[in-house]
DNA sequence: CTGCATTACTTGAAACTTCAAGGACTTGGA
DNA sequence: TCCAAGTCCTTGAAGTTTCAAGTAATGCAG
């Protein structure tokens, strides 16, 4: 197990630019908290967040989504699509379905028993989270998520730009 | 290749708490930089995140640092350091010694092409996360590093409490 | 000292991911 | 109609990471 005793955010120097230490500590955010939430999904539903990503992408879209879809939201390529999915149908999570226009498609969604399981995993999610988060005051929150809303919103220019 | 037309930030619904969409937010906006970050060091370096972090610890930690240290600080398993260590050792960029007082531990250091390699990653990687983060404002930048300081040490307490 | 729990690292298997190439289908222009 | 190019997904290989078990060295209780 990783020990935590040492800040992980000493991996750059005194002297670099904000931006590198900007990205430096949402990189050790970031991380901190995935391993955290991926160690508890998977003690206690054997499950991992991609899977439970793709789950979610699900949920929002009951009709469905195609491979393509769920590959440009949870930012993966496509054939770890074609394989997480293939490891949830063998699950009974998720079922796949040609799409009636276009041969070529395929469209997936939760099963009942997916959406039951999700909605079990998404409570504990939020659990977790707050648990983690808790010692932000709820001005923080929202100033935190509105700075990140600029963020995200520059490197996603920034990328059309390219 | 991963397109994003689409915002990635679809992973949950309207309903869900702060604390959730605010992990989202975050866990998008690392993901995005990472994978940017990533090809671009391949891209012009033929090399990795992991393999550039790992070089960062040992820039600032001139003496070397022992493969548990690692592991702590890039907060991934023993395994895998060994097994970044092995590869970049391959590649002329880190040497190991045995260290005097404890036969059981390994000290990684750079070598001096290791040292001369990194330097130039670590330009080249500030450029790209000055222009991904460019259209920040600087005030932006300090509230947000601060922020995240905040959620760092919640995360870091909470993780203790365990 | 001796033995046992602990610590540091390695290893092999399995999980996960990317990459590049390939197959099926669709579309649009000749 | 037919073909060429493009789109959507799959596949196989290679790369990366975790996990659990294994090896070697340490240190402490007896």
């Amino acid at each position: 197990m990783t020990a935590t005793a040492v800040d992980p955010e000493t991996r750059l120097g005194e002297g670099d630019h904000d931006a590198l230490r900007l990205w430096l500590r949402l990189f050790t955010c970031s991380t901190m908290i995935e391993r955290e939430i991926g160690a508890a999904l998977k003690r206690e539903f054997g499950s991992s967040l991609p899977r439970f990503d793709l789950l979610a992408q699900l949920e929002r879209n009951p009709d469905g989504l195609r491979l393509g879809a769920l590959s440009e939201r949870l930012l993966v390529t496509g054939g770890n699509v074609t394989w997480l999915v293939n490891s949830l149908e063998a699950d009974g999570m998720v079922s796949r379905r040609r799409a009636p226009e276009d041969g070529r498609v395929w469209i997936v969604a939760l099963t009942p028993e997916g959406r039951r399981t999700f909605a079990s995993m998404a409570r504990a999610h939020e659990r977790w989270i707050a648990r983690l988060i808790g010692e932000l005051s709820p001005r923080d929150r929202s100033q935190l998520h509105a700075l990140l809303g600029h963020l995200k919103s520059s490197i996603r220019h920034e990328d059309a730009a390219r």
